[in-house]
DNA sequence: GGTGTACCTGTCCAATTGGACAGGTATTTT
DNA sequence: AAAATACCTGTCCAATTGGACAGGTACACC
């Protein structure tokens, strides 16, 4: 590997500590020289486009251009561009959209010191590579992305008449009326901002609420 | 990091072409050993519970016992053990399934020489990592589960009924009577197996076909 | 020419759902 | 004690949906 021309990478963080860091894990590594380092979005695009690297290691949370807006014009400036999220936080929110912009991997800075080298060799060689709590959360059941302040019982109602029971059925297994039932299903129109009974399921559906 | 005790592998796969290359690559590393070799799953299971191995390579289509499964009992029994897929095809289905049951890599066969090494000491460290077209799929939007031979008229009638139209509406909009869409309604009732409209839109929606 | 499929329409009636009232209780917060 | 929240119930009526007919056209395939 060390008689072969180096993987070039540069960082993008607006934090000088993760940039000590960084020189430091990488002044000791043959095969992987850092060529550019810059404090922002805006700067590590302009650096990307002069300096053609092999392997970007991106920040999330910057001033002036975040990391979800550079790694989407990076992406589609350099498609062979092999983007690396480097988070400081557990802000697992960003994870999606990182990779949907086109990040192949998620570390997180705690694991930095320990393996950063051997994740950019592995990001060099066209894997996607995963700090194990950012793959944890790739694969956990999906969760309600809005909840609309729905209770428990509006919940267990949509839940009944998502399985295909009737106002009478789902009354009858809650134990309640079907006025009741009919009081619940108005609040939720309401909560939902939406007008049909199928409405109200099919995003109810598609936020994981049932 | 050869000065540290080696990392102890256990190879499960059917395949004694897959046996040799791994021996292969294996013989050259200092800091990883193989440890044991199994032909299924059930023979892995048996091995890794008595050489207790920090990784396990694990094929997915095998006789007796498959990875799968395999995946599982590992899972549960030794929740230390770090399970590294191994594919043969590019038989993507297989991915969720062994990741959700506790694996924590998938790599195919084709990258095997170029970086098996790597991938094991990345996965050893807690790393999940996958090669390229795996976790191309992992984000891949989401594609129907299920297909229901639907026909592209139901899907209308579907797609308009979840944006919170009524028949009436629903039907304005395609131009055919209420009557016909209540025949459209009829048929995917019946083709989804469903008794609701509820039911339907929430089915529809959970296999992405809305 | 027959078969199959997707598509379209109508009528009539029963069942279900939605909305607009008008009321109630229990529990927690301020 | 008042207010807010979640929950419960009823009546009456209108609108929507579901099911069971019974019928049609257009098109592709064998």
């Amino acid at each position: 590997m060390s008689n072969e021309t180096p993987i070039r990478v540069v960082l993008v963080d607006d934090h000088l500590q993760i940039h000590k860091i960084v020189q430091t894990i990488l002044r000791e590594t043959a095969d992987i020289t850092l060529a550019g380092q810059a404090a922002n979005g805006q700067e590590g695009v302009a650096l990307c486009q002069q300096y053609q690297p092999d392997v970007v290691l991106m920040d999330v949370v910057m001033p002036i251009m975040d990391g979800i807006e550079a790694t989407t014009v990076l992406h589609q400036r350099l498609p062979e561009l092999k983007i690396l999220v480097l988070s400081s936080f557990q802000d697992h929110e960003s994870v999606y959209a990182m990779l949907r912009n086109g990040a192949v991997g998620y570390i997180t800075k705690s694991s930095l010191a320990a393996d950063l080298a051997d994740t950019i060799r592995a990001t060099f060689q066209g894997k996607m590579v995963f700090s194990s709590e950012v793959g944890a959360h790739l694969m956990a059941p999906p969760h309600p992305t809005q909840e609309f302040n729905l209770t428990n019982r509006e919940l267990e109602v949509l839940q009944l008449l998502a399985e295909g029971l009737t106002n009478h059925q789902s009354a009858l297994k809650l134990s309640i009326s079907q006025s009741t039932l009919k009081f619940h299903m108005t609040n939720i129109y309401q909560k939902l901002g939406v007008q049909t009974r199928s409405e109200a399921l099919v995003l109810a559906a598609k936020n994981n609420l049932i």
